[in-house]
DNA sequence: AAGGGTTACAACCGCAGTAGG
DNA sequence: TCCTACTGCGGTTGTAACCCT
């Protein structure tokens, strides 16, 4: 494992190439990861360096194990966005999206009963950025991003993204494009559905608490669909 | 004490999106 | 417009630490 193809290193990062790896970013800023291995004689690719300092080195994570109400938020962001773990991890501060992965996988799954199968989330669940789930959000980033579609003139079309959610049950059925959307949002569904844009969901700032106060406001299900 | 199984988490891989030339 | 490099994301794998017999 000491070395693949090429020159550089893989596998669990020393104390020494840590301590380059931080000397270089204290000095050049985060970014250009590529260049580290040539500048500092780092045998580790960009893609590695980047991945250590976010996940690990960088002085925003936190460290240790989940607190009960990081937990709870964890949940209830996944009962909301699915595995989309970089948006959930934006929403728990300090927190990686991998630690937010590892945390619903080792932890989460089995304490909700949930069968950790990655590959059945994938074809069933919301999940991954191939699933229509995960089409039914582009789209309606697609909307936000053209001003096509403000459902009733009441949402903050600023937001970066919004999201359906259907009072009872969790998120829309797959939404393949804005025009289906449309139809959706003007069928009979419509008045079984509410949206939410970010802001309204995480706003600017918005606390854990006050996170969860929003979400019990609508009483989400909390099981996880279709996992 | 040993070693086999399990758990938790760090790290890698492959793909997609984007910016710049 | 195309190409390339870079960045970010989610899924998956590898491995150290722990647990159990």
């Amino acid at each position: 494992m000491e070395e693949s193809g090429n020159h550089y290193k893989k596998g669990l990062w020393t104390v020494e190439e840590d301590r380059i790896l931080m000397e270089y970013v204290e000095v050049h800023g985060k970014g250009k990861w590529n260049s580290i291995a040539k500048k500092t004689g780092l045998r580790r690719c960009g893609k590695s360096c980047r991945l250590r300092w976010m996940n690990y080195l960088s002085p925003s994570v936190k460290r240790g194990s989940f607190t009960e109400e990081e937990e709870d938020l964890v949940i209830r962001l996944h009962n909301l966005l699915g595995n989309r773990w970089s948006l959930i991890a934006g929403r728990v501060p300090g927190r990686t999206d991998n630690q937010v992965k590892n945390y619903w996988n080792t932890h989460l799954c089995k304490k909700l009963g949930i069968k950790n199968k990655q590959t059945g989330s994938r074809s069933g669940g919301f999940s991954g950025k191939s699933t229509n789930s995960m089409a039914s959000i582009k789209a309606s980033d697609k909307l936000i991003n053209s001003n096509l579609y403000p459902p009733d003139g009441s949402i903050d079309m600023g937001a970066n993204e919004i999201f359906q959610v259907n009072k009872g049950s969790s998120l829309e059925p797959p939404v393949e494009d804005s025009d289906y959307a449309q139809e959706l949002m003007i069928g009979d569904d419509f008045a079984n559905s509410f949206w939410l844009s970010n802001d309204e969901l995480i706003g600017t700032p918005l606390s854990n608490s006050s996170l969860g106060e929003f979400m019990d406001g609508y009483s989400l299900d909390l099981s996880c669909h279709g996992l």
